[in-house]
DNA sequence: CCGCTAACGTAATCATACC
DNA sequence: GGTATGATTACGTTAGCGG
C-alpha cells in the first residue's frame, strides 16, 4: 500500500491540536441547560452563551456538535451516510428557529455570517496551504494574526479547502 | 493504565455573495 | 440561474485530562 511517496497521514505528524478544553462545573451545568432547552444553537443563542460562559463560540459550537452524537461517544452504529438524516436535522433546526420567528424572514442570526476573506487574506492563506494543508493550533494562530481572520475561521478555511481541491481536485477550468 | 470526551477529520449540504 | 465558497450538519477518529 505504501510507496514511499504517500501523500499520506502516516509519516507526517501532525501538529499539536488546541490544548482541551476543562470546563468548570457551572459552565457544564449552563451547557448543559442548554442543551435540554435545544439539540441545537442558532449563531446569535451560541454567541450569547459563549459569552456569559467567557469561552469562545467554537468551543461551544464543539460541545454541542460532540453532545448531539448518540451515546455522545461514537463507537458504533455502523449507520451509513444518510443524507436524509442530515436534511432532516437541518430542517429541524429551521423549523424550531423558524417557530419562535414569525412572518419576519430575518435569518439573519441563524448563521454566522458569511466572512468575506479578501484577496491579500486568501494569498496567505494559500501560501499556508501549500506548506501544510492541515495546520495545528499554533500555525492558525498564527495565520490569524497575519490575516486578522478569527482562528475558527481559518480552521473552517482549511476544511473547506482540503474538502474542494485536494485529492481530485477538480477546478473546473480555473 | 484507562475511561471519558474535547478536538479534529471527512463528506455532504445549506446558504450567500457575485456574475 | 450558475458558480464559488463560507458555515453547519452527521458521523467517525485521535488524543489529552484526570481518576
Amino acid at each position: 500500500m505504501e510507496a514511499g511517496s504517500n501523500m499520506g497521514v502516516s509519516s507526517l505528524a501532525r501538529e499539536s491540536p488546541r490544548r482541551k478544553m476543562v470546563w468548570q462545573a457551572w459552565q457544564e451545568q449552563a451547557l448543559l441547560s442548554a442543551f435540554s432547552k435545544s439539540k441545537y444553537l442558532s449563531f446569535a443563542a451560541r454567541q450569547d452563551l459563549a459569552g456569559q460562559m467567557g469561552v469562545p463560540d467554537s468551543r461551544i459550537r464543539v460541545w454541542f456538535q460532540n453532545r448531539r452524537s448518540p451515546t455522545g461517544a461514537v463507537g458504533h452504529a455502523p449507520n451509513r451516510s444518510t443524507a436524509g438524516s442530515r436534511q432532516l436535522a437541518s430542517r429541524q433546526l429551521q423549523k424550531e428557529l423558524g417557530s419562535r420567528e414569525q412572518g419576519g424572514g430575518m435569518p439573519s442570526d441563524h448563521r454566522q455570517p458569511r466572512t468575506r476573506i479578501t484577496l491579500p487574506q486568501s494569498r496567505i492563506l494559500l501560501e499556508a496551504f501549500e506548506r501544510n494543508p492541515r495546520p495545528g493550533f499554533a500555525t492558525r494562530e498564527e495565520l490569524a494574526q497575519r490575516t486578522g481572520l478569527p482562528e475558527d475561521t481559518i480552521h473552517i478555511w482549511f476544511q473547506n479547502r482540503r474538502a474542494r481541491h485536494t485529492r481530485r481536485g477538480r477546478p473546473t477550468a480555473q
